[in-house]
DNA sequence: ATGCCTGCAAAGCTTTTGCAGATGC
DNA sequence: GCATCTGCAAAAGCTTTGCAGGCAT
């Protein structure tokens, strides 16, 4: 038994062709896709699998923690793998580029803001809309 | 003429009663409204103004400065008016409760981070998400 | 065999747009 | 008077849901 299939057991999930197709489709991609994007994917390898089911099955993953969830400003929600290491987001306005950034000191700090208001830091969400450098 | 009225004039908008009506609910209403919490006080008000317009008048606000739109999480947009001076938001994942803050030491990292990959800070989204201290 | 899972189509929700008439300047 | 603005209704875009049949265990 693959390595992904033990990860969806694990995540009390039954081991179906949508599944495991689309957690194939999230390792081997670009960090961030649409459902659309995904969708289209199997469309092209010829899957026979509607666009409902890859809600659904996102939609478990995110329950599970096997993928995160992002909106970025409006426009669809993308997903990305949840390899493990958190991270932050730098997305370029002009080309829509996105970069992944971790910085401990950002984090230490909203720490310490969440506690000067007497509340411990549960999670953040946190995007840099950036430009170029002229 | 009144300064709200002015306001409008500076943005290049004509002073129309829809404006100046949604104008004066922002001004008098708790931090942060949807496009329908708008819509639905001009219907208690008796004014006659269809939810197509609020969303146009808040993007011309929008474009204007006037006001801050934000996308927490998913569900619809809310919106703030610009009050000039900038904040972040915390918002309490028990209570619901949301905190502005300021913090002029996580803007100045956030601005070094972005030079540090070649950008300039154009904008930034942060939310912290966070719980009561036990 | 049974209960979970899926595709399809339809609905839901938020937001945008086309158009003909109304309004501000 | 003329351009801008507005209400209405319809459409658009993304996501969810109901249902009848299909599949994993």
């Amino acid at each position: 038994m693959k390595t992904s299939d033990k990860e969806l057991k694990r995540a009390g999930l039954k081991v179906t062709l949508p599944r495991v197709k689309i957690l194939h489709i999230l390792e081997q991609s670009e960090l961030h896709m649409t459902a659309e994007d995904i969708y289209l994917r199997l469309i092209d390898a010829e899957e026979d699998v509607g666009i409902a089911t890859v809600y659904r099955v996102l939609a478990q993953f995110e329950s599970a923690h096997l993928v995160n969830r992002h909106n970025f400003d409006n426009g669809p929600a993308v997903y990305e793998l949840n390899r493990g290491e958190h991270h932050d987001h730098m997305v370029c306005s002009e080309t829509g580029t996105v970069i992944e950034f971790h910085d401990p000191e950002i984090e230490e700090i909203q720490r310490r803001i969440a506690a000067r208001h007497g509340y411990e830091l549960v999670d953040h969400n946190l995007v840099l809309y950036v430009r170029k450098q002229k």
